[in-house]
DNA sequence: TGTGTTTATTGAACACGTTCAATAAAACTC
DNA sequence: GAGTTTTATTGAACGTGTTCAATAAACACA
């Protein structure tokens, strides 16, 4: 399509598929994914049902468009949060939090996250094709503060940080979203402990004596890449 | 339903649940879980399409049978693997080899686990109400092998040790789920490697040196352990 | 402005898991 | 063995996500 002169025009297209998503993203948090149907969120978006198909191949693209929209938006509100923390294990909770944060309130929405949780098969899988570039840059983030934490890390363990550390969050997000304490109160105290928990791992996995462990655990992550990549 | 007198009699019913989920698996093993349809399970079974569901409350009700059943015959063939087994890390691993062994025909039935994986409002999944009694027989193994494994541990870490390992364990099996390499040789390796850094941690734990970190860890697996109860 | 082409939109139809009222078969009671 | 209750079985119907042929709207170009 070409591009009208007056861009407000151009975007008309665009216009219909963000009416579809913010009718799907208010009925998702109102009733959570399973129970909002594509017929209500079409309804609610004033087009007919096959619309919402034309735009989005699947009800769960609706969530991985928003979970890609979120995660750009959230770059800021990371920068900050890792300018007021310092030390590694600060920085890891802090960036960690504000992930949380800035998801809070769109918790319903990511639940559907839940459904075919890990198998990359599923677009809307942490580890699908799909979001491989949100994890890219999220990666870059978790090795940004192994550099500016102030943690010496074995040379070999240095370039498989990060993605473990990614790893490490993914964990704490699934815990997050199943955490039904008030306003996941239990996710925070997971978190604290958690990130100490890693962190202590991490500086104990300098010491000669820990050598052969480090060893033996790298190759296991070598060996979880690999699958990875299939 | 009272019992008859002639109890080849008295299975009149049981049978036909019992063709049903020998239809469902052998169809599940050769399409796949989603594959398989009810209507192509039924028909196979020779009966109508609502029948399944007087026996069975959904699709994956039958997983759950199967997995229930399977879990049970298994025991003497775990019983023997673990005979074979000296040391806490051999035993680790042979125990659960000798699981994923036993599944390894039905690996394609099992993969309806990756559906809804961890949540525990699925009644397929690992942490469900439903698999609570297999879960429980499966933690007696891990507490057995602690008790056996001949690996001092500390005495704050000895109660949650076994449900650490079982949900290692869970892993382990998650991974082979997803692993399409041949005959899955990648978890065989993962599982020789990940058995090794459990068990290398484990004796790590009693270094004095340890106790601030594994207080932490303590505190983490406890709060974990409240979230299950939810 | 008229015509051909691309882009958008429609709503009926499909396949699926599941439900349910109707009915048949079996078991029980006397 | 007739009548009653319980257990088993049926298949049509429902609501869901998704597909698709038909149509409308927007656009490109003469």
């Amino acid at each position: 399509m070409e591009l009208n002169t007056f861009n407000f025009m151009a975007t008309k297209a665009e216009e219909t598929s963000l009416r579809i998503l913010d009718a799907a993203l208010v009925l998702f948090r109102q009733e959570g994914f399973e129970q909002a149907t594509m017929r209500d969120i079409t309804k609610r978006a004033g087009v007919a049902t096959g619309a919402a198909y034309y735009y989005y191949p699947s009800k769960e693209a609706l969530v991985t468009d928003f979970y890609a929209r979120a995660s750009s938006e959230m770059q800021p509100a990371i920068e900050t949060a890792l300018g007021g923390a310092k030390g590694l294990e600060a920085k890891l909770r802090e960036l960690i939090r504000a992930k949380l944060t800035h998801f809070a309130p769109n918790r319903a929405v990511l639940r559907a996250l839940l459904r075919n949780g890990v198998d990359p098969k599923y677009p809307l899988s942490p580890f699908s094709a799909q979001t491989q570039a949100i994890r890219e840059v999220d990666i870059a983030w978790f090795a940004r503060i192994v550099v500016d934490g102030g943690v010496s890390i074995p040379a070999d363990l240095k370039a498989d940080l990060p993605a473990v550390l990614w790893f490490f969050q993914m964990g704490v997000i699934f815990f997050w979203l199943l955490d039904e304490s008030p306003e996941q109160a239990r996710t925070g105290r997971l978190l604290e402990l958690s990130a100490k928990s890693v962190v202590g791992l991490i500086r104990l996995s300098s010491l000669p004596l820990m050598r052969p462990l480090r060893r033996t655990a790298l190759q296991l992550i070598g060996l979880v890449k690999e699958v990875r990549a299939w």
